[in-house]
DNA sequence: CCTACCGATCGGTAGG
DNA sequence: CCTACCGATCGGTAGG
């Protein structure tokens, strides 16, 4: 009979994440984690090749969500204001789909080591601008104000990446909500239309 | 002649916050330290009781300028509105005026060790509050929409706490710009008006 | 502010 | 996946 309940390489990689979310990547040792996992922390090694290896597993598997599920909608047509939407709900999706793995790429990135950085670096950088693209075609068409899209996209990237340090999975808000609120705030604001 | 032509333990105040900030808490060592002031190791702890300590340090302090700012804010008479624009500028200017240390007291508060740690999650809960009520008096004027004050206050903290990430001192957007590029984002929005 | 040093812990390897 | 272990580094202290 077949033993495999579940897969240890897998087990640790999802250990790691929350291990690095919890405490930071430089103060979680390989110990802690061994211990979590269940085994000796020499046994890490036979999964895994080292520390960072893990991390950069998490960061470059998170890059590749976003890019994945913006793709999608860039190609579609639709007025900025639809794709803006669509977008958020989107990048959204992928941080509450992904509640550990996302914290630790947000903030442990910094961590990686020299070929591995400016790679990261280069494709968040790629990601920020095909977003802010959306941006730039709508002033372009008329539908948004004259705004600065380098600080606007700045903005919108901060109110949709905090959203893990406020987020509980078991209270009442849905992404729905999230969402919502997201794209109201960004694109109405909170003032009264009466005013 | 004295030769008090500077002051040894603000010093290793601010090295230290710009380590901590750079490569995190974890990250430095107290030999990194050390070497950037240009002493030994062992006599950083003349001048300091423990690294946490200097964390401790940094963490409250920010916390006390969060707060004398709002203080004198809230005691005024003014619309909702006005007073949020205020309070977004006080903030943003303490952002400022300690990108180093805010950008620790941000990131490296959940290092504090038990007692500090709790009395520094209530602090930030007490300002979180008070800061929402601007908010929840606009919505209740009428001056705001009928938000979820709770989810609103998160998005606008995550506008102005996340401006360490992207701002650059020796650019050419000013602290007047990045406020009014808040303000305009959260109380207007993007979309053009004549739409 | 320094020399000398402590016990603890780190990431990782050898060899099975 | 384990036992046994490596050299390096950690925060911090004693004593001057």
């Amino acid at each position: 009979m077949p033993e495999v309940l579940f897969d240890r390489k897998e087990q640790i990689n999802e250990i790691a994440q929350n291990l690095f979310r919890t405490n930071g990547y430089a103060a979680t040792s390989m110990r802690d984690l061994a211990k979590e996992v269940g085994i000796e922390p020499a046994s890490l090694y036979s999964h895994v090749k080292s520390k960072e290896a893990l991390l950069q597993k998490i960061c470059f598997r998170i890059a590749d969500e976003f890019f994945d599920a913006l793709q999608k909608i860039l190609k579609k047509e639709l007025s900025a204001q639809e794709k803006l939407s669509k977008a958020i709900n989107a990048h959204v999706s992928v941080i509450l789909n992904n509640l550990d793995a996302t914290t630790v790429f947000f903030h442990e990135w910094k961590h990686l080591s020299k070929p591995s950085l400016s790679e990261f670096k280069s494709l968040r950088n790629k990601y920020e601008k095909q977003f802010r693209s959306i941006i730039e075609s709508g002033i372009e068409s008329g539908e948004f104000d004259d705004v600065d899209a380098h600080v606007s996209i700045k903005l919108l990237f901060a109110m949709m990446n905090s959203i893990y340090e406020w987020y509980n999975p078991k209270g009442k808000l849905k992404q729905k909500d999230i969402v919502e609120n997201i794209v109201e705030t960004f694109i109405y604001g909170v003032v009264s239309s009466e005013n």
